[in-house]
DNA sequence: TCGTCTCTACGAACTACTTCGTAGAAATTG
DNA sequence: CAATTTCTACGAAGTAGTTCGTAGAGACGA
């Protein structure tokens, strides 16, 4: 059984593409990314990709149909774990606060935060 | 002028090591880690990381002394924007929702977590 | 049909990372 | 002082990631 590795930077630009159009063909794919990278690179990786299971492969037609093997929100988690891990201990809150000073958030997404300590908050009493 | 790369798996397990340690001899730092990796392997890393900028070397005794060149707080704050760039689009804010959802905070993470907001807050209204 | 285009497959080359063995200098010990 | 230990330096090898060129099959248009 094969650990499951973390997408490496190539891998994890050309699965936003995936996130973002939906199952694609390798061309989709390669002109999203502009000229950056020759087609037969996009290609390659995706054959790779593929065989560790991080997208599936269509094969009915001819021209290939490539799409994320999961979702973005579980591969952000397993992201976050993994940086948690690595560099925080394994604590996501001491990520999360490094995370908030890092960079500016906006009003809506300050008020999602704020909804989510309400909801431990709520957990919380409950518990008592 | 070097572009700054992120510090990779086993440079990172070093850091971590001198984080806690302070400035440390290779035998120290290979002690620390225990029996996972020989004494060479850790001088190595150790060698290339120093050429790398990620440590200083103190070398008037024959014995060398490494030191991380960057602190903890900076190290994570910069993988943190790194990681939100790679597989948030950027926003922080976003890599803080999936994180809270990630793991269990502790309350006194909470808290820290509802001050900062608080903070926020304030400023907000300092703004209008 | 013949040439052109598009597709997959494959392999070669290059870089980066990681590991550790060996060599030799310097310090220490008996 | 000789043997042992401890240290740095270096190089080699293995793995993984990334890039792209070339080859050949199939589709398509003139």
């Amino acid at each position: 059984m094969p650990a499951r590795r973390r997408p490496t930077d190539a891998e994890l630009a050309i699965l936003r593409v995936l996130w973002v159009r939906g199952p694609s063909t390798v061309r989709e794919v390669a002109e999203e990314m502009g000229r950056e990278s020759a087609y037969t690179t996009v290609l390659k990786l995706l054959q790779i990709m593929a065989e560790k299971g991080l997208v599936r492969r269509d094969e009915s037609a001819r021209t290939h149909v490539y799409r994320a093997a999961r979702s973005e929100r579980a591969t952000q988690r397993q992201l976050v774990r993994d940086l948690a891990d690595r560099a925080f201990g394994g604590s996501a809150a001491r990520l999360v606060l490094q995370a908030l000073a890092a960079k500016e958030a906006s009003p809506e997404e300050l008020a999602e935060i704020r909804e989510w300590l309400a909801e431990q908050e709520g957990k919380r009493e409950g518990a008592r």
